[in-house]
DNA sequence: ACAAAAAAGGGGGTATTTCCCCTTGTAAGA
DNA sequence: TCTTACAAGGGGAAATACCCCCTTTTTTGT
């Protein structure tokens, strides 16, 4: 019987080739490739690779990060199976992840007895979801009242994040301070928030800026 | 010849598993031990393991981080070879690494080839230092303008970066709000900023609150 | 196809907060 | 003793926050 072949995508190139050291010596996994990012991986599969029963994907990464690779590979390759791989376990990321049609997420802290039965579940099952993730996906389904920023929302946040006033951002919008006023006005019930200092932690925390 | 030791202390299980894989691959190295955190390998060598040539020490962790542990290998094994492991390869955080002991900093996505070169270096020459470092330290020689936060300045920070106004902040430190009035201030012209936006921001990036 | 609703832009006025200068007393250190 | 750090305050201009209101366009439901 062929091995199950796996195709590691991560930028800490350290991480990676560790990583399939470790996958190798599990009975039945082979590493069949390592990319460094979801471009090269991307670039990889377009050029007529062969795809993997398993991708293991990281979230975090510079060039094509985990989750613009995760979509494209829901557009293009639907069936491939792929688990998540990340540091961060923040709901956010984790969730865009898995409505992306990932099949896990893992941590980077997990035991790699558990790594190993992810790997088993997601090929024979085709899913391996932690308690995190089952946690998340509850509370999904609880209070579904998922907050959606416009664009031009989002333009207003970023620059909500610098040192300009609402005066300065008005003309960097072209907009009337007025208006720049209403935008305020309304996230800050949006987001249940009452200041720019609290405008400026969501901002940070959901990722619309980073620093 | 007996091979060089090495003690691996990481939170990411995954890695540290797989990265001894990976110094277990290389000729002459070997892996004496894995600790999750600081706290872990302290103990261990509070209870008498044989400390290894050298510890390869990552920087984030939760427990006890790589900076708490350095220090503490600094005061009492100044002679123990350590190389800081890191994604993050911001001034403050390899610096502070730096003047604490640490013989070398990698980031996790050097190649292995590099990651071996630099354990032969620190074994034999006992330091490596990659560009990045170098840099980092001109640069200290050149503008040693370093920026000194009091304790009082920084329980302020870290109130200033929530909705409370200053009046509250005040009242939270049992201080006048002029008083406040002073420390904002201060810290406005020391940190070259304008607004309490900008304070949040500064705060973020170096890591004085964490979101 | 057409009304209703939502989104986008703008306005007036006001209270509160932030920002910034300048001064004073006091305790601790060199 | 002189400096430095810390706490506190006065006064005022600017920015922020929070109401109320309006028009126009786009989207949506039926």
């Amino acid at each position: 019987m062929s091995k199950i072949k796996i195709i590691i995508v991560d930028d800490h190139l350290l991480f990676s080739q560790s990583l399939s050291y470790l996958v190798g010596s599990f009975e039945n996994f082979e590493v069949a490739g390592i990319y460094n990012n979801g471009k090269e991986f991307i670039t990889a599969v377009k050029g007529g690779i062969k795809l993997p029963d398993i991708v293991l994907l990281d979230v975090n990464m510079p060039i094509m990060d985990g989750i613009e690779t995760m979509k494209w590979i829901k557009q293009n390759h639907p069936d491939q199976k792929v688990i998540a791989l990340s540091v961060n376990n923040d709901e956010d990321t984790v969730m865009r992840m898995i409505t992306n049609g990932a099949k896990g997420y893992l941590l980077k802290d997990t035991d790699p007895k558990n790594f190993k039965e992810a790997l088993e579940e997601v090929y024979s099952r085709g899913f391996y979801y932690s308690e995190m993730v089952s946690g998340y996906l509850i509370n999904k389904l609880n209070n579904d009242n998922k907050i959606v920023l416009k664009e031009r929302e989002i333009e207003f946040i970023k620059l909500a994040c610098t040192e300009k006033t609402y005066k300065e951002i008005a003309d960097g919008m072209c907009l009337s301070p007025k208006t720049i006023d209403g935008y305020r006005e309304n996230l800050f019930h949006k987001l249940e928030i009452k200041t720019r200092i609290g405008l400026v932690l969501y901002a940070i925390k959901h990722k619309i800026v980073c620093i």
